[in-house]
DNA sequence: CTGGTCTGGGAAAGCGCATTCCCACTGCAT
DNA sequence: ATGCAGTGGGAATGCGCTTTCCCAGACCAG
């Protein structure tokens, strides 16, 4: 048993298709209110459901969004898409999940797919990358964005334009502050932690909400008169984080005068304390996790700082100094802009992402 | 500058479109190499994205899977849904989602939705309800899978089945062993915290997860010869789970002889400790944060254990027992049920989840 | 009473593709 | 030389819907 067309229902109704299409789906011409009714009850009776694809093909619009993410099951992106799916709601579309991995390859293919399926917009909320071995992948990502563009596509890219993405009406940037956050990160954690040494754990070089981060930071130092920090590489995970906290608390039971018992007295013989930015929340975590299966301590033994905020992790003690960002607001602005609606009152500029820096006890001066 | 459609294709390649067609997409007749190569020349130089709805039109059927889940952000969901995503890449299809915060109402709107686009298959991933104030929403949710079904569509349900669905060849249920699981939980947990009284902060009354968790639990503490536990009702989330904690927090201290300052001995006096079981992680995290908040500590003052092993709150401490679930692979599982690929391979059913309970720092007896 | 403008409904032409027939042609056996 | 199956390509139909265009009737002014 098939489900039910829109003819079926004309024809029990004693209309045309015509005339039901327009009962049924908004149209400008609103038929009289005792054939509208006759269509109604007709379509009830008949647990009439509108195939979506027929309407697409004959409107060229699918009421579909596209969203790209490197994981879904990471709570950055899964706040994200909680704003991307509010949004979605609201404009009566439906978001389109694809997760990628950060390959660019794997987003060409992404917006191809999209694309075939006429998807509206697109969101693409994963870091942009310039690695050398991203180049071709991310030339043809720009192609094929700029191709749907073409088409009449709307994209949302949060954070970093694609490298090489040509600039069009259809394209836009959802511009994330990283660099000042973390320059404002920096500048608090100098004057809190004045006789700290800093050290970033960073993800591969080439990830731009990395790098910005990390720039960010750097700069934020040298404005408040310190050294640049060290950078440790290592993936953008907790796995990552946790690598290089273990390296780091090596370093730090190094160079502890005394032979280091658990329960020694960290920052022991007026030697300098140690900072730690990771570049975000999740690898923050890790390299915590590592340090206290060194057997120490944070804040005593090191403090440490993260970015992004996610929700999740605000019940971890020692409670995570960190960077607000409103990713669920970020998924929501993203998306409308890319619905046009943006553009709709005054400027078409969506509005700025503002964050916050926000020092809890994982940085907080041992009393 | 509308996207290029077959017939262009066809055209530049001086062949008709089916045969276009034919050598574009699998069809069971391979057009002679020297054309195929012709229109796929043609087709690559035109830049040519098949229109997937129009595909679907004329195959019905649209390479597409619905997923229905409460909260996209929640961490369980985000785990299951990384698993339907990936499952969803095996079979070349993509993933369309829906939240709902668990209201039937929506679901059944949601069901519709993916009806109307005339998605593949359906994976509810949220816990059904049986509360009286959701009787309607289920008949609707209901009636609404039920014709989803009798039009082909495959659906399969996380946990428990919707209430009132009809059994049908396109109805699939992945069992969770909430049950078994909760009850080898209270075993464990009667023989390692053998003085301890239990009590349970559970999620609404007719939410199945949660009952079947509760349910599991009290009738493992009968089987260790243990008297039922208390329990305590909140919503299904951090929030709930902090207030039951804050009310905990409260009655240990009231408990204690003694006038309790922060750093008082748990368990003075020989009174019995207290451990509470939250029905899951999150709820169990947000009871830990309360009893924190009241200068209460784990497992000192009393001990504590989860449900679902969330990957996100393993860093957490003191680590949590929990009952780890594979929720990736329940996703995968539940996606592949709804594909028909696992009737094609012997019996038909689904292997089954296993879980397994994890007794960490929580619940470990104060040394 | 006639000519004009609205109004509301129907007929029909696609939207882009898959697919069923159908046909021309080849190669082989008779 | 003739018949036949087999092969490979094209014409045409339809998937379910929207939308343009057209037409019949109503209604008003002249």
């Amino acid at each position: 048993m098939a489900a039910s067309t829109l003819t079926e229902v004309a024809r029990l109704a004693g209309v045309s298709p015509a005339t039901a299409s327009r009962v049924l789906n908004g149209s400008a011409r609103k038929p009289g209110p005792d054939i509208a009714d006759r269509v109604r009850q007709a379509a009830d009776s008949l647990g009439y459901i509108p195939n979506a694809q027929a309407q697409g093909l004959a409107k060229s619009s699918s009421g579909l969004i596209g969203l790209i993410v490197h994981d879904i099951a990471d709570p950055y992106f899964a706040a994200i898409a909680r704003g991307v799916q509010e949004a979605a709601r609201e404009q009566g579309r439906m978001v389109l999940l694809a997760t990628t991995a950060g390959a660019p390859g794997d987003e060409k293919e992404a917006v191809a797919a999209f694309a075939a399926r006429r998807a509206d917009s697109i969101v693409i909320a994963g870091s942009r990358s310039s690695r050398t071995e991203d180049t071709d992948g991310n030339a043809d990502l720009a192609a094929e964005l700029d191709r749907y563009c073409r088409n009449g596509g709307q994209v949302a890219v949060v954070g970093h334009p694609v490298v090489g993405a040509a600039v069009s009406d259809g394209y836009h940037v959802v511009e994330v502050p990283n660099e000042e956050l973390a320059a404002s990160l920096a500048s608090e954690l100098s004057a809190s932690r004045a006789d700290d040494d800093f050290v970033i754990i960073g993800g591969p070089e080439g990830l731009f909400t990395s790098d910005d981060r990390i720039r960010g930071f750097q700069q934020g130092l040298a404005e408040a008169g310190r050294p640049p920090a060290e950078i440790l590489r290592s993936s953008f995970n907790r796995a990552g984080g946790f690598g290089a906290g273990l390296t780091l608390a090596a370093r730090i039971k190094a160079s502890r005068p005394e032979a280091g018992g658990v329960g020694a007295t960290g920052n022991g013989g007026g030697s300098k304390g140690l900072c730690i930015f990771a570049v975000n929340d999740v690898m923050a975590i890790g390299a915590a996790a590592a340090l206290r299966s060194e057997g120490l301590r944070i804040p005593r033994d090191a403090t440490i700082a993260g970015f992004d905020d996610i929700e999740t992790l605000r019940d971890f003690r020692p409670a995570l100094s960190t960077v607000h960002l409103p990713l669920e607001e970020i998924g929501r602005i993203a998306t409308r802009s890319a619905a046009g609606t943006a553009a709709a009152d005054g400027a078409g500029t969506p509005p700025p992402v503002t964050g916050q820096v926000t020092l809890r006890r994982s940085t907080e001066t041992a009393s």
